[in-house]
DNA sequence: TATACTTATGAACAGATGTTCATATGTTAA
DNA sequence: TTAACATATGAACATCTGTTCATAAGTATA
């Protein structure tokens, strides 16, 4: 049996009422992008750490590459993610950018995480 | 100034204290890459789609790949990556495999991530 | 203005990731 | 057991991603 170009079994086309459902129930593909985009910039530990770091303190750029240990570049790049994702905020204070958690949405979707992971 | 083979700026060596205390209150590093790659496995729209569907029903994996319109092979890859972190359980039903989700852990985390994105 | 300092950015590279294809494994029914 | 069905898996491939390096852009001070 084909359908939309994608051979499936016959036996599971009974379940064409589940099937049916669930496509009905759901959100629309640009919602779903949207939000495994929001949890690919949660992937990675750097990104991670630096949101550990800026729930202590508001934050320079080269303190942050200090206390994880790599060059301010990488730092750099990676806030950039984290603007364009807004979790992070950021307001100029002389020659330095000071860094800090735009909401509490971070502290709540870590939190959330962590309990996950230690169960 | 070099600190840790990491050349930092002198200025901001200021925050020397800020560092301290955000250094030492971070979570062991193998915490913060477990949940980095949690994050990353709701971080693939795929997997976000087939979470999404167990939400409704109890599935077999021929129903999820009619549904996303993807084939079997591609979605029970996925399904491994969401066995492993303890995403979704299963259970044989015949010659069906039939999976869903673990727990309401998938249910808040993308109900938090959604939240985020809406607003 | 000139210099030093802090941050941002583009290109390049290596490693990770998702899908496809072919096929193996496992289950049921004839 | 054999045939048909459902799922799992390994290899290959293209794409994406994070870091590095070099350097540009922006700010403050002499």
């Amino acid at each position: 049996m084909i359908i939309d170009e994608v051979e499936v079994c016959d036996d599971c086309c009974v379940h064409s009422d589940a099937v049916k459902n669930a496509a009905d129930h759901m959100p629309p593909d640009a919602a779903l992008y949207s939000v495994a985009d929001l949890f690919k910039v949660f992937g990675d530990a750097t990104r991670i750490k630096i949101l550990y770091v800026l729930m202590e303190n508001e934050m320079c750029v080269c303190d942050i590459a200090e206390v994880l240990g790599m060059t301010q570049s990488a730092i750099s790049h990676q806030l950039k993610t984290l603007k364009q994702s807004r979790l992070v905020k950021f307001r100029r204070d002389g020659k330095s950018v000071l860094y800090s958690l735009s909401d509490d949405h971070v502290h709540t979707m870590i939190a959330q995480g962590m309990e996950h992971i230690c169960e």
